[in-house]
DNA sequence: TGACAACCGGAATGGTCATTCCGTTAGGCT
DNA sequence: AGCCTAACGGAATGACCATTCCGGTTGTCA
């Protein structure tokens, strides 16, 4: 058992053995080279197969034999976790400058546009936010601060009036998590995401919406 | 339970041994008995903890041994594929009727809403909708039928001008889906779910939809 | 250049299922 | 009542994986 460690780091994703010192600096080369390695292996093979592929896989993949990929995380939930916080970084800092645009319904459909895209392209993606969207408690996390940001842009574009009033924020969750599933399901057809998300975006900005509270009427039919 | 199929017996649903004799007689009490305890556990037990349940849970909540269980179903897929059949059964019912309907906007309109009561009362049955709308080919199976009936529906729907016309099939796939998803993850809260719908609802019957085709350009935002 | 960790690879371990096998039990029919 | 066989139950089997272990390798630093 050489696990000396002291620093816990970041949770999960700089787990166990020093990857990086306590400090932050780089240790030995081919750990760095293998650490990115493993990276993209795990992107592309977990893309391929979905979250569900063996962590031999994505050892072979990275030219690497397993313990080398469980050197650098702990853990398969650490390392999938790592991949999506490389997706969502850019997902919130364009959160982030939404949130200060004059047009808070434009931003808040680019947001959604853009993870859109993100999901399409990597599935686990949408198995991850749509398991963070469980409950938007306190952002803790990368995901979280996204959705966290997300819910703040739709405040703002409702009090804009792009909007419907009656969304809450837990619509919201309910949305993404599936537009996330839809996308997962169907991830070859970015085409169909697009449809999906400009349906859902027209009954997000209805003038003459259906009530959401109780009856469930529909509005137009009948 | 009520399944006013004609057809002979669905592939898969009555596998290998002879539950029932190759004319249809019923066998044994017991063995009757017990095809009905199976049933009746794994709904519950699939409901609570998703079909990844084991089938040894569904045995023990049956109060019979696993040998049992696969004496009835050759296969947990058969067996998942059994309660399916039993929720969607009623709705491909419903949507029969609803086609004779002079109200197709809100014929389709409920088919929906059912479909999302069964979805909310039992999980797995949202996997297999979104497995089957992965192609709706040709009707063989009963969730097939259902996706070709609310086809017709919606088609019925977009003729009396309650859908918005550039919607296709394949979005509804998407849209069921997504549908789907979402209630599987938020299973205890059914309020949700119906909000999600109100929702979606209000995209396909908007007067002044965001184009479907290209651009992607939020119609009210900006 | 030599020594010492840090690293590496991949076989071995442990756990979780679905599915099968087979000795035992008990409906149904004469 | 007694036989014959469909049905039972549940231990055993086989696959698939995540994760761990440990002898061998190789950057790094003095």
């Amino acid at each position: 058992m050489t696990i000396p460690v002291v620093n816990p780091t970041v949770a999960g994703s700089e787990p166990g053995p020093a990857v990086a010192a306590p400090d932050g600096s780089p240790t030995r080369a081919d750990a760095r080279r293998n650490r990115a390695k493993v990276m993209a292996a795990a992107q592309s093979v977990f893309a391929a197969h979905g979250v569900s592929a063996p962590m031999e896989d994505v050892a072979r993949q990275a030219g690497v034999g397993v313990g080398t990929v469980y050197r650098h995380f702990s853990t398969k939930e650490a390392l999938v976790e790592a991949i999506v916080a490389d997706h969502i970084g850019p997902l919130v800092e364009q959160a982030r400058l939404g949130l200060e645009s004059d047009d808070p319904g434009g931003a808040f459909f680019r947001l959604l546009q853009a993870l859109l895209d993100e999901l399409v392209s990597f599935r686990p993606l949408a198995e991850a936010i749509a398991a963070t969207a469980e409950h938007l408690a306190g952002a803790r996390s990368q995901k979280d601060e996204l959705v966290t940001l997300a819910v703040a842009l739709l405040t703002r574009a409702q009090d804009a009036g792009t909007i419907r009033p009656d969304v809450q924020p837990e619509d919201l969750e309910l949305l993404l998590s599936g537009l996330a599933h839809a996308c997962d399901r169907h991830g070859g057809n970015q085409g169909n995401g697009a449809r999906y998300l400009a349906i859902v975006w027209d009954g997000l900005r209805t003038a003459d919406p259906t009530p959401l509270g109780g009856g469930l009427l529909p509005a137009g039919g009948h």
